[in-house]
DNA sequence: GAATTAATTGAACGTTCGTTTTATTATCTC
DNA sequence: GAGATAATAAAACGAACGTTCAATTAATTC
């Protein structure tokens, strides 16, 4: 046999990548197979290879466009305004939304680093370190401006990255817990841990803003 | 040639032990050959096999004694007294100092559990809930006395974890900051999270005690 | 110092891996 | 409907994998 009734290149890549995403999540990259990865698929491992030259290819494009659209999140959800806590809400909210939707690629995205070449593994880290620089940015602009509390920016910024994105270790659709109920708690978390003034978790909302004490 | 003159198995196990903590660290546990695990010892493949029956049991060897080495760790630095702030304060200390000294074998029990056999993998699993838990009880105790201001234990608890075991990933002792310097920030992060009346990180250090006022 | 035990080597086993090549068939173009 | 192109199957490649086994030598025992 060769080519099949009905096979069309752009569902099939799809089809990869969506499989390739779970597999490699669930498996992790070296432990999944190529021809494992055919199989989900319903294809034959040498057909793998006309969307993708290789598996650190494959696995590297899954990285860069998570990555991507991880950035192009925050610019879509980044507010005009210049208040500290309001901007600081909004980097939550999105990051928790954003990786609770995307947990198994951003499960690939933080543990499948080490399968990268050097050039590929410092691409994705450039893209890492842009969206990090973000939130440090609102931090020092909040301690500068005397609404946050805090000891060390940098240091911050990676205990609250590390504390949001762990919520895609244990958190689980339609469990105990909303989206809505978590990205709520760690919202108040948050503020609590930068020592915000203001309840700027309303304060981030504009339909609630007529309740806050300004 | 066979036996090499000075071999001794005791010394050859304990090698392995640490050339397999830190390969499995840096390059992951699948990524690992037996060979290359047997190339850093400076012996052959099959001589492993005299100390590990598979490479599975020697990842499981691995995991099951950092957990327990956690657990004893906490049970050693565990604080007499009822107070939570001050049982919080030895909690995060205890977790951070253990962490950052054993960055390696930490990195390989959080990023290699899907290598183990069901059965190995709930049994790490035990290990971890139980340590886990005597986080939730400080809390727990601490909230009803209100002393801490918690919307959701477990989740609470969750959040702290992963913020302090973060910080493994970009720790490098050596560096800007101390190990000193970081405990001693991660837990006025800590507090603030909890929302904690008083300063419970001087509050748990008895010689601070009389400059507390309570 | 002979017998026993401990520690290791070197070679080999069967399997699986990522990948390539070639042939074959479906779909599209005109 | 013929020709071109897109999409796949099937088979094969050499390399590397975890593991086993027999042989060999060092250390220990008596």
């Amino acid at each position: 046999m060769a080519r099949t009734t009905g096979s069309d290149g752009g569902k099939t890549e799809a089809a990869v990548r969506e499989a390739a995403v779970n597999l490699i999540a669930r498996l992790g990259y070296e432990a999944m197979s190529m021809r494992q990865l055919a199989a989900e698929v319903g294809v034959q491992a040498a057909a793998l290879y006309r969307y993708f030259p290789t598996k650190e290819d494959l696995l590297f494009t899954l990285m860069r466009e998570h990555m991507e659209g991880l950035l192009e999140a925050w610019n879509a959800a980044r507010p005009a305004t210049a208040d500290p806590a309001a901007r600081l809400a909004a980097y939550v909210e999105n990051h928790i939304a954003f990786h609770i939707e995307r947990r198994h690629a951003t499960h690939v995205s933080n543990m499948e680093l080490r399968s990268l070449s050097h050039e590929r593994l410092t691409r994705i880290l450039k893209l890492r370190a842009a969206y990090e620089k973000e939130l440090r940015a609102i931090l020092r602009d909040g301690a500068e401006a005397g609404v946050f509390e805090i000891d060390d920016v940098g240091l911050t910024a990676m205990a609250l990255i590390q504390m949001m994105t762990g919520v895609i270790v244990w958190f689980r659709p339609g469990e105990r817990l909303s989206i809505a109920e978590v990205t709520t708690t760690y919202l108040s978390m948050t503020m609590r841990l930068v020592g915000a003034k203001i309840d700027a978790y309303d304060a981030a909302r504009p339909r609630a803003m007529d309740a806050v004490a300004l």
